[in-house]
Formats: structure tokens, sequence, C-alpha cells
DNA sequence: CCAATTTGACCAAT
DNA sequence: ATTGGTCAAATTGG
């Protein structure tokens, strides 16, 4: 698989910065197991879930940031000022590859593509993560079973927030998706529907509702809550599995180049991912 | 009518 | 030449 957003070479940092990643990747770690206390008590107190949640969020953004530090990620704004300049020129010097009545106005595929940003694996039977996403493509892949659903946060518009997801089902494991965060939110999205857009095309998925019936299901709003974190940084990549009745769901930060590494190696959109 | 999704064309990367 | 990522017109759904 191709690297289309390799992480910063970890020797380009200072060790110093090295040291403070290292430690917010443990005051994460922490958080998340305090959160998996808070939510296996029976009765969680309203105020510690929250609290949990804000931590977590905290440390999230940190590392977000951390991790930002010398990628020239792109604006949004200069992005489009480009894009408009490009199609522009190509509908003069290209016009010949598009049909008459595309000519006029057919622009898709005039676009820059995304180089750096933070790139997050999850593994999870959910694809809803709190956040408001929208559907913007659908490809069959190479060896695939499954198809790769594309998103961007819905606030890519009125907010600006240039964060993307893509799914895709499990090869060996239909009711899991392989998630890949790109980007972070700088949006903040509250009060998000939470509508599940259906990610295989007009086939209706068929949802297991099974064991998720313990949660209150109104509440759950934030898959985040019962998010287990493998964190690479701090050494294997072991795939949790389930706790109890709690969702089983393993994320792989992508903290240094071991990890790019690592995600190439496992090469999760390829048949050897089983 | 508006907003979200679907879908095939187009483009970048390899 | 092939493959994956993105765009936007057409379609669907509320």
């Amino acid at each position: 698989m191709d690297t289309l957003y390799p992480w910063p070479e970890l020797e380009t940092l200072s060790s110093n910065k090295k040291r403070v990643i290292q430690q917010l990747v443990e005051g994460r770690q922490c958080a998340t197991e305090l959160q998996v206390i808070v939510l296996h008590n029976n009765k969680p107190p309203q105020q510690a879930e929250e609290l949990v949640q804000k931590i977590l969020w905290s440390f999230d953004q940190t590392l977000s940031m951390l991790a930002e530090v010398g990628h020239h990620d792109e604006v949004i704004s200069q992005n489009q000022a480009t894009y408009n300049d490009e199609c522009k020129s190509q509908d003069s010097s290209e016009s010949s590859k598009r049909t008459l009545s595309a000519f006029a106005k057919d622009k898709r595929g005039c676009y820059k593509r995304k180089r750096f940003a933070q790139t997050r694996i999850v593994v999870s039977d959910k694809i809803e993560d709190g956040h408001a996403w929208r559907k913007y493509g659908q490809k069959n892949i190479l060896n695939s079973k499954h198809p790769r659903s594309y998103f961007r946060c819905s606030h890519k518009n009125d907010q600006g927030c240039s964060a993307i997801k893509q799914v895709q089902r499990m090869e060996d494991d239909a009711q899991m998706y392989h998630i890949t965060y790109i980007g972070t939110h700088t949006c903040r999205d509250q009060n998000s529907s939470m509508a599940t857009p259906r990610i295989d095309g007009p086939t209706p998925i068929l949802k297991l509702e099974s064991e998720e019936q313990a949660a209150t299901p109104s509440d759950v709003t934030d898959l985040d809550s019962v998010t287990m974190w493998t964190d690479v940084m701090m050494g294997g990549v072991g795939f949790e599995t389930d706790v109890s009745n709690m969702y089983s769901c393993t994320e792989i930060t992508c903290l240094d180049l071991e990890s790019v590494e690592l995600e190439n190696g496992l090469q999760f959109d390829d048949t050897d991912f089983a």
C-alpha cells in the first residue's frame, strides 16, 4: 500500500518533544483505563463520564497539535484558490478528454490531494464516532470483497474542518469495520445527528444489535467512550479483544515512523490482513 | 425545497 | 496502464 499520509520522522523531533509525546500517550492510556473502570460501573455518574471524555479529548487534541507541527497542511482557502485556477487551465488544455456535454460544467476530478495528515486506524464494529460525516465517495478496492467508503467532516464548509475518514468492512469479519481517520477535527462538533450512513452501497447493512443492548441506547453518543487504545509508540500492536459486553475496538495511532512502516507492513487493504 | 447520498468521471500517484 | 482518492451532477429522502 502506498504511503499517502506519512507521519513525520521522529528524528526531526527534539528528544524533549519525544518525551512530551510519550508522557501524553501515557496520560491518555491512563485516562482510557479510567474510562473503562467508569463504564464498568453499574451506574456511572454522568459527571465522571463527561470528565473522562473531556480528558481524552484534551489528550487527543494536544497529541494532534504536536503531530501537526512540521507539516504543511493545506489551508482550505488556499486549496480552493489553486483549485479554481487549475480547473480553468485544464478546461482549455485538456478539453478533448471530456465529452461535449460534460465540458461546460463538469469539473470533477480537479483537486489537490492532501499529502500530510495524522492518520489513525480503528477496527470496530461501529462506524459512528460522535462526529457528523458526509459521504463523498465509494470505491471498489482491488482484491477486496467490500468497497471502501470515503467521508469528510460535515463541517468542512461551515467550519473549514478538514477531517476525513475511510471505512471498509473487514475481509474476514464483515461485522467489523476498518476505519482510517485522516487529519484532525478543527470543528467543534457536538450535537451531531449520529445518522449512520450506508457504506456498502445500495444493499442495506445488517446490524447486530444483540449485545449492545446493555448500554443505554440514547446515551451512547460517542464511540470514543468505550474505545480501547493500542498505542504503537509504546510497543507492539496488540489487538485487544472484547471486554465483557462492551464494544471491541482497536485503535492504532500513528505517532512515529515505525507506526507508518507497521501500517504498510500490515497491508490492511490487502488480503493478508486475516 | 433542501440536504445527503450515489455514482461514474476525472486526476494523482505508482 | 492501473489503482485509489476526489469531485459534482443526478438521484433520493425528509
